[in-house]
This record gives structure tokens, C-alpha cells and sequence, in this order.
DNA sequence: CTATAGATGTGATATTATAACAATGCGCAC
DNA sequence: GTGCGCATTGTTATAATATCACATCTATAG
């Protein structure tokens, strides 16, 4: 199980490129990439933070959009839907994927301070509790794996 | 690990004993289980189910208790801390613990259909969510394990 | 008895999310 | 190319969840 999301990499490169994968994954799946919904994609992106509906329906109005709440949700609901962006639960916020596009069960490690995400696998978390609910006959659908804690950056501060 | 909440149960013993086990625990470590608590708690343990602040805030209107927010989220509050309740997440709404007092962490697997929710042992999750945290630097206070689907009941019912 | 800290009462407000319906735009059958 | 059907977007309103701020009460340690 590796995390993601706390180390340094080349952003911009990362922002580029997964537009790209996306746009590449609608086309594949006849879904429509529209301007709302790639900026928004794009918002998220730009940090590995999870940003609130309202965070994104204020960045979203700056560009000229309608600053209505259906708006932000609409596209975050895409985007979630489609696999490109994860809600944080504990945080009703939401961020990017990091794996975009590939089929996966995220577990994420929140910091507390930051809101900083990073994005690890959690496919043993999964198995795991299968094996426990099949014991008492309850069918997962989705699992939701969250962490909260301190990042790196944030425990040096303090 | 095992899941517990989907089986039958004798459920006026189990409210009697997990209020009785509260008492023990406040008196134990100097907390007060005022009447407000101690009825919220029995109305979270009346249900295996979660239950909304504001269904709590209703039930403690009808006792005739002030129906104002903080009221309801206080208890919440308090009964959390003590480990008496559980915030389930994925529901914004909270349950009663089933394993009361012992220390634990907890994972739910929560009925989209009827929010039953019952409780395992997620303990082996956060050993390795630790091990993938700590290969990044981050320190975890606190995992959220909450899995989505449908229970026995509702499956028959489909 | 009294100072204190915790608990409660109460009004206001912040934050997150959805409902409902009209208007627009876009692909496609014809 | 026209018009039909459907997904998307615009817009108003409201629902659901949660917290703030400050006054008042209560138990209890000293």
C-alpha cells in the first residue's frame, strides 16, 4: 500500500496531463467534457487539498460562471460519478484523483490542519471487511477508508 | 473480525446493559451522565440504526426538553467523546456504540436502504493504513472505515 | 458561603446540499 | 436542413446539517 500526495512532483506537469487522461476517458466513454466541468476538474487539481462546494463555486464565479450552488455540485457530481474526483466524508469536501481513471478503492490520510490529502490503495482494507461482512450476510457496494491525522509538514510546524 | 447489529438480539437487555455500562464509565472517570445524555443514548440504543442530530433533537423535544440545535449536538457531543456514540460519516448521523467503553476502531457497514448499521472490528485496517502513513511521514490519530451496501434484510426485500 | 467550572437555555447564523422548473444547446432521424 | 429528444445549464428557493455567542443555572470544592 503506497500513499501519494505528500511528496514533491512537478505540478504543473500532473495538472496537464491528468486533463488529458480525462478528456481521453470521456471520449472513450462518450461523456461530455464540458467547459464547467473541465474547470473544475482543473481547480481541484491545482491542490492536493480537499476543497469545499462552495470553495469551487466561488473560484468557479471568478470565472464568469453562475455562482449558484447547483452549479459546483453538478460538476463535482460528474466528476465523482466518472471517477476523476473523491468526496472526503469527513470533511464534505471533495479533491482530485490521483490514479485517474484507474479502477480503484482509494483510502485517503487527511491532515487536519492542512486539509492536505494523500491518496493510498485500499484494496487489502476491502477484502478485509468482505470477509467480514459476508459473515453476516450484508453486500458492500463502496467503502469509504479515511485517516486523519498530521502531515508531515504540519508535525514540523507544530 | 467480526460484524455485529445484523443478528437478533434480546434489545431491552442490551439497552439496559449498555446504559448501566455508561453509567459505570461516567462515574468511573468523573464525567457527568446528565439526563439529556443519558436519554439521548438510550434513544440511539433503542435503534441499530443511525439516527440524525435533528430526528435526536426531535425525540428530546417531545420529552419536553429545549428544542433548540446544541442541544441535540451537544449530547452528540459528549456521548462521542466518551466513546458511547459513533458519528457515522457517509450519513452525517450518529449510532450508539455496540462494543461500549472497551477501546476500539471501529468499521460500519451501513444499509443504504434502511441506514441499519452494524459494527466491526476495523483494528487490522489501521495497522496497515499505519504502515503506508508512516512511509510518508504522516502520523494517524483517527481512521474512518465506513463500508456502503445493502443489508440481509433489504436484499430479501429487492 | 462563595467562587468556579461545567452544563444548559436560547436566539441567531453559518455551512452544506437538494428540489423544482425553465431555458438552452446539441446530436441525430428524417 | 428541420425539428425532435435528451442532456446540460440557469435560476430561484429551500432543506438539512452544524456552530457561535452569550446569558443563566447548578453542583461542588475550598
Amino acid at each position: 500500500m503506497i500513499a501519494i500526495g505528500f511528496e514533491h512532483h512537478d505540478h504543473a506537469t500532473c495538472i496537464e496531463s491528468n486533463l488529458r487522461l480525462a478528456e481521453d476517458k470521456c471520449v472513450q466513454r462518450g461523456l461530455k467534457f464540458t467547459p464547467v466541468r473541465r474547470r473544475s476538474l482543473e481547480i481541484l487539481l491545482r491542490e492536493h487539498r480537499a476543497i469545499g462546494a462552495y470553495d469551487l463555486l466561488a473560484v468557479l464565479a471568478d470565472d464568469g460562471h453562475s455562482a449558484q450552488p447547483p452549479v459546483a455540485y453538478r460538476a463535482l457530481d460528474f466528476l465523482v460519478t466518472a471517477g476523476f474526483a473523491h468526496k472526503i466524508e469527513r470533511l464534505n469536501a471533495y479533491i482530485a484523483c490521483c490514479h485517474l481513471g484507474s479502477d480503484h478503492t482509494p483510502a485517503f490520510l487527511i491532515c487536519r490542519n492542512c486539509r492536505a490529502v494523500g491518496e493510498a490503495n485500499a484494496s487489502q482494507v476491502e477484502i478485509r471487511l468482505d470477509a467480514a461482512a459476508q459473515a453476516v450476510g450484508f453486500v458492500i457496494e463502496r467503502t469509504v477508508v479515511e485517516a486523519e491525522g498530521l502531515c508531515p509538514n504540519c508535525q514540523d510546524a507544530a
